[in-house]
DNA sequence: AATATTTATCGTAATATTGCGATATATAAC
DNA sequence: GTTATATATCGCAATATTACGATAAATATT
């Protein structure tokens, strides 16, 4: 109990879900703005523009890598951050999709 | 420490946030897009579809109560459910306008 | 080689989510 | 009023997330 039941539901549902888990914090939310806005994309300028820890920022960071929406390259000590096109493309049109399912005149209440 | 940092992020990221984390698990995913595409809006008929308990399937419709996504209307024992045509409509325009932040020709790695 | 810088990871604590059974609540049917 | 039906809520357990400081790892500088 208390595991998610996620291998129950669609592969499509599931992805949907991890994408929106992506977005789910608004740190993440802040940390893409940053990469797509203002190529911020030094780890260290990232951390700096945001109210959390190193470590902290470092965890989700990960977790947008781990999703495939940022990719992260070394540069000598430094990393550099940035959103992954592709995989960017896939989310923006999954939700779009998905928003696209019509909500208009289907209110039964 | 573990309390989420929202209130140190604008309200904007904080939205977004709030409705990725409507769809950041696939039982709420699958939940919506049955109330859009069958009209399936008893939440009995929802329980049936999902395996999920009754008291599962509840809580999540709560919380997409709760971000207003959908509402609820009672009629006789039972609830008929179905999606806020306005906020849904503000969650797709929130996530569009997030999601057209370009991403391309921006990787530096 | 020693030191400084940058980022990732580990360990830990606090909190939140997911899930279910049991129970409460509220209307409907008898 | 008693019983049946439908949904919400409570209580609990398992797991996941969020956050931070400390430390490790890896490169750069001296």
């Amino acid at each position: 109990m208390g595991a998610t039941k996620a291998e129950e539901f669609s592969v499509k549902d599931n992805r949907i879900a991890a994408y929106a888990k992506a977005l789910s914090h608004p740190a993440r939310v802040a940390i893409l703005k940053l990469l797509l806005r203002e190529r911020a994309c030094i780890c260290g300028d990232i951390v700096d523009q945001l109210p959390l820890s190193q470590s902290t920022v470092s965890q989700h960071l990960k977790e947008l890598k781990q999703v495939g929406l940022i990719k992260g390259d070394i540069e000598g000590v430094k990393i550099c951050y940035c959103v992954d096109e592709e995989e960017w493309e896939k989310a923006r049109k999954m939700l779009a999709e998905f928003f696209q399912l019509d909500a208009s005149g289907r209110s039964c209440c």
